[in-house]
RNA sequence: GGCGCCAUAGCCAAGUGGUAAGGCACGGCUCUGCAAAAGCCUUAUCCCCAGUUCAAAUCUGGGUGGCGCCUCCA
């Protein structure tokens, strides 16, 4: 088995070697935390759970760091707006996105490091930077020299000359090119701010993640991770520091994960055109929003829209039904077969190989869903078999389970909950009524159980319920 | 102006040189007291034009349409 990553650095899928043998260093650029994050937020921290749970099944020993930008210009701005400081803010919304990651059945990442716990780090790093020759000072202000390092503009193949500089935002006179960007900024009155040689300020945008990644991974890392978005400048900044300092590469692997659009324009806070997560997983499970986010290459741009989560809600559904068409097949067996069928032991090995060929094809995750709905075919086509084998159906099961480790699409079968003594009175009703083909008396005792949420389905092996979805 | 992405059935979406996976929706059928679930069947020549090739959705060139980045943005 070998696992190939799109590398954004050479444009190219290349075979992952890590630095170091059953080690895998991953950072990803987090949020910055003033407001409730929207789905389009979500989407590389779905994407990149799925990367780690993958790498976690491939065996290596997966360090994710996903830091917290804690302070910054629009925290800084929205605290003012609402009458607290910047650090109560910048909690709240920690907190609020923790609520968010955990909905989306995200493992949090084991470090998710705020960027004000590490202000020695930081300033350490931009000092090396000015001992270097590749920062300067002015007024206050520490920006990096692009000059003095040569492949500035290589990850994100922008052309130096070509690029309009000033368009958006008034280039800062004090800068000696209008590409160089700033490392430390001077504290405006009333801001945050920490003591620093070049007096009290805040670090700039960039510094962060270089300093942070650093501090917890080393000087390079195996996969880095965002959106395609923080490709220029982002990225290109963190590059050209951390080598600048360094004198090695950043990061082995650059990720970008495509854009997520609503109406085909782009989702940000900045054109109000959002849907927060917090307000879709009132109406979508965690499974649901996965699968959606998940259906498309996770290079590619995702268009969402209520068709797409409707859809996504629907596929979860088919599978789900398939787990309990197996769990109850499995509970009302009476087959002793000892091995397992033949046929279907082929078929699920075939299906397992190709979802782990396509997840190692540069996480092609549409086609490793693919893999999970034919084996949903296949197991339903088994079910309807007069005679199963309970290891096949069990293999099945681990088969579901494994790919699902990984992506998180399959809502948990509700099947064994224990019923409320006067619901399973009126499933035995109802089975008497059936056995004595009183129709209208069955019929109005499966109504009554609708009406409280529990759906009956009869099979040749026996009635069962499910909860409405 | 520069850089880059996208265009495959009603919808979502793989495939990237050998005559189009999968899902959703639709229709038909089977099973079933009914219902549900499930199974089976049916549904496209891949934005346009030209070229390379025995062979192209897939490569090349040129268009058309949509989107993004160029120091707020995941």
């Amino acid at each position: 088995m070998s696992l190939y990553i799109y590398n954004t650095l050479t444009r190219e899928k290349e075979l992952f070697k890590p630095i170091r043998s059953g080690e895998v260093s991953m950072y990803v650029c987090g949020p910055t935390v003033y407001d409730y994050i929207h789905i389009g937020n979500a989407l590389p921290v779905v994407i990149f759970d799925v990367v780690r749970n993958y790498l976690t099944q491939l065996g290596y020993n997966v360090h994710y760091v996903s830091n917290f930008t804690d302070v910054d210009d629009k925290i800084i701005k929205r605290a003012n707006e609402s009458g607290i400081n910047a650090q109560e803010l910048s909690s709240k919304y920690i907190q609020e996105f923790l609520q968010d990651e955990t909905s989306l059945h995200v493992d949090p990442a084991p470090v998710h490091p705020l960027v004000t716990d590490f202000m020695q780090d930081i300033i350490q790093f931009i000092q090396g930077l000015m001992d270097k020759g590749f920062a300067y000072e002015n007024g206050g202000d520490v920006f990096f020299r692009t000059t003095a390092f040569k492949a500035y503009g290589k990850l994100s193949g922008q052309n130096l000359e070509e690029l309009q500089y000033g368009i958006r935002v008034e280039v800062d006179k004090r800068k000696e090119n209008p590409q160089d960007f700033v490392l430390w900024k001077q504290a405006k009155e009333g801001e945050v701010a920490w003591d620093s040689p070049w007096g009290s300020g805040r670090p700039g945008w960039h510094i962060e993640c270089s300093a942070l990644a650093k501090a917890h991974l080393g000087e390079t890392i195996d996969i880095h991770g965002a959106g395609a978005d923080l490709q220029f400048p982002h990225h290109e900044c963190e590059k050209a520091q951390s080598e600048a300092l360094h004198d090695k590469p950043f990061a082995n692997y650059w990720m970008h994960n495509g854009y997520l659009n609503l109406n085909n324009e782009k989702m940000s806070k900045s054109l109000g055109n959002v849907v927060n997560v917090r307000d879709l997983i009132k109406k979508y499970n965690a499974e649901s929003i996965r699968m959606a986010l998940l259906s498309s290459h996770y290079r590619s741009p995702l268009n969402f829209s209520h068709d797409l989560m409707e859809q996504a809600k629907a596929g979860t559904t088919r599978i789900s039904n398939c787990l309990a068409n197996i769990q109850h097949r499995l509970a009302t067996t009476n087959d002793v077969e000892k091995d397992a069928d033949e046929n279907m032991q082929q078929v699920i090995e075939s299906i397992a190989q190709k979802f782990h060929q396509k997840m190692q094809d540069d996480f092609n995750t549409p086609d490793a869903i693919t893999a999970c709905f034919e084996l949903v075919t296949e197991a339903n086509q088994y079910c309807e078999q007069d005679e199963v084998h309970p290891i096949t159906l069990q293999q099945c099961l681990q088969l579901f389970e494994q790919m699902n480790d990984v992506l998180g699409i399959v809502p948990k079968p509700e099947t064994n909950e224990i019923l409320d003594e006067e619901v399973e009175q009126l499933l035995q009703d109802r089975i008497d009524a059936r056995k004595a083909k009183q129709w209208d008396k069955a019929d109005a005792i499966r109504q009554q159980l609708e009406e409280q949420g529990i759906l009956l389905e009869d099979t040749p092996q026996g009635t069962r319920w499910k909860r409405k979805g």
